[in-house]
RNA sequence: GGCCCCAUGGUCAAGCGGUUAAGACUCAGGCCUCUCACGCCUGCUACAGGGGUUCGAAUCCCCUUGGGGUCACCA
């Protein structure tokens, strides 16, 4: 039998980063089964509605690569992929479960069920509805629908046994039926709940494994129930352990941490978000951990995934985006580079492909382009301690006559590239009988006035051009003359 | 609280009864070097605790502790 997995979202606006998680693992086990994958949108919850919701999932979706054999964008023989589009279904498979004796009417008022909680929170219990509406008769029930009375479908749990299953990753769970609720699966709105739809849904759209989240492991055996009495073929079930923001917290959207498109905005590529949140919850069979979405395909096995929660740490992403950029060709680097450049710089004054390649190697995080640049742009004001080296040994006092010497030089030069900067400056050291160090910290503080550059004093040098690199460097003496004497 | 599940360094994790208990991130030190970074090398840090089973336990069982999940007309 063909694979097909799903991945079933509702649409709430964003793409949670453990939700993206549970995709890719969908994705990898279809595709590395030569299986299907599948996307449906659960909506049935009309209280949450979020405009546009369906069109992030479909859009991070596609840029992240998890292409989708069928969906609501783009159809499929098991359509609509849109559970409020699937409505009348539910309905008649509902009214089935009645006939069949596995789910029941229930006529129960808000209220009623208000007062049944309170009463068992005093008495220090767990609510779980009592069944009241099992015991109406027939006609009793014709006459409250009649009547135009509102009603909930709900199950029909037995009270007394358990109900078991295998977790390909859990192995056996199993649960008292006298601990599961007679949970509603049709709402007074006519639409289904998770519990029912879940069940439908997978079933009609030849689902052979689900994956999904661990908060549906120990209700699961509800579902298996609703399975036997349609007289259906269970699927396997794959749950995941969740993505945590630390030991006790959930990754959450309050505090930006939860969403793929925060990422992204943090300055991550899409394609190292991914990588990391692969390795978060599953291991390679080897030690690699750099990954393209076609090489995790080939290596991906449920045997990799793991049972306990998974911290999310940002420290390691970082050093995974670090790595992504590294590895890019030096042009698309600069490409996706020159947004974040111009945020800082006059990206037509400057050599981007030169700045490119500098800071190619120096940036972890696109969003951190822009401070790297900004002593670029305007001459810091900056503080003549700089010039103080230790392990270089120069000071203030001995930066002044090494600029002096420095400067003649750079003004009797023509050609600016670092090549050339690099091939007059270095024989000026030797010849004053100074370590290039010596020569070229202070030069690099004079033009920069920045203690960390990306680059050394040639290659800033270069970038700022003859001009701008006097008009520094006289700058820069004329300060340290003020200062030294 | 009931029920279900989990437990190797700060983090991700390998390990499937016999190992000097991998690897990666972080951190520290060093090399390289025109600052920083990259790269390279070295180092610190772990089997939650207690009982069993066994010739032998990180690996199997039990208890304790800690953590997660779940108990909605949400999914």
């Amino acid at each position: 039998m063909k694979v097909r997995t799903r991945f079933a979202p509702s649409p709430t606006g964003y793409l949670h980063i453990g939700g993206l998680r549970t995709a890719l693992y969908a994705w990898l086990y279809a595709r590395k089964n030569n299986g299907e994958f599948i996307l449906r949108i659960e909506d049935t919850d009309q209280q949450r509605l979020v405009p546009g919701a369906c069109d992030v999932i479909y859009s991070t979706l596609k840029e992240t690569g998890l292409t989708y054999d069928e969906g609501p964008d783009i159809g499929g023989k098991f359509g609509p992929y849109i559970q409020s589009e699937r409505k009348g279904l539910y309905r008649e498979y509902a009214h089935n479960l009645v006939a069949a004796g596995a789910a029941y009417y229930c006529f129960c008022t808000k209220e009623r069920l208000d007062a049944l909680r309170s009463d068992c929170e005093q008495a220090g219990c767990v609510f779980k509805y009592d069944k009241h509406c099992l015991a109406l008769t027939k006609e009793e029930i014709r006459a409250k629908i009649d009547a135009g009375e509102p009603y909930v479908i709900r199950q029909n749990i037995p009270l007394e046994g358990e109900t078991a299953y295998t977790d390909a990753i859990f192995g056996e769970i199993t649960v008292p039926n006298s601990d599961m609720e007679d949970n509603i699966l049709l709402k007074s709105d006519g639409l289904p709940t998770y519990n029912l739809a879940n069940v439908v849904d997978d079933h009609l759209m030849d689902i052979t494994h689900v994956i999904r989240g661990i908060e549906y492991l120990s209700s699961t055996p509800k579902y298996n129930l609703l399975y036997k009495a349609f007289g259906w073929e269970v699927p396997q079930y794959i749950h995941l352990p969740p993505v945590m923001r630390d030991q006790q917290h959930k990754l959450s959207k309050r505090h930006g941490d939860a969403s793929f498109e925060d990422f992204v905005q943090k300055g991550y590529l899409k394609e190292a978000i991914v990588n990391y949140i692969a390795l978060l919850g599953w291991s390679p069979p080897d030690n690699r951990e750099i990954f393209t979405l076609a090489g995790l395909a080939e290596v991906f096995s449920l045997s990799g995934i793991s049972k306990s929660p998974a911290i999310f740490d940002e420290d390691k992403l970082k050093w995974m985006n670090g790595e992504y950029i590294r590895a890019l060709p030096p042009e698309e680097f600069e490409r996706v580079a020159r947004p974040y450049m111009a945020q800082a710089i006059d990206v037509d004054k400057f050599d981007t492909a030169l700045i490119a390649r500098l800071i190619q190697p120096r940036t972890e995080v696109l969003t951190d382009i822009p401070g790297k640049l900004e002593f670029l742009e305007a001459f810091p004001k900056y503080d003549l301690a700089l010039f103080a080296h230790k392990k270089m040994k120069t000071t203030p006092e001995s930066a002044l006559p090494v600029l002096l010497r420095a400067k003649e030089t750079l003004a009797a030069l023509g050609d600016y590239s670092p090549e050339t900067l690099h091939d007059a400056l270095l024989p000026l050291a030797a010849e004053m009988g100074i370590k290039n160090g010596q020569l070229l910290w202070p030069v690099r503080i004079a033009i920069s006035g920045t203690a960390v550059t990306p680059g050394g004093a040639t290659e800033i040098a270069s970038l700022l051009g003859k001009q701008e690199v006097l008009r520094r460097m006289e700058e820069s003496i004329a300060r340290l003359r003020a200062a030294v004497q």
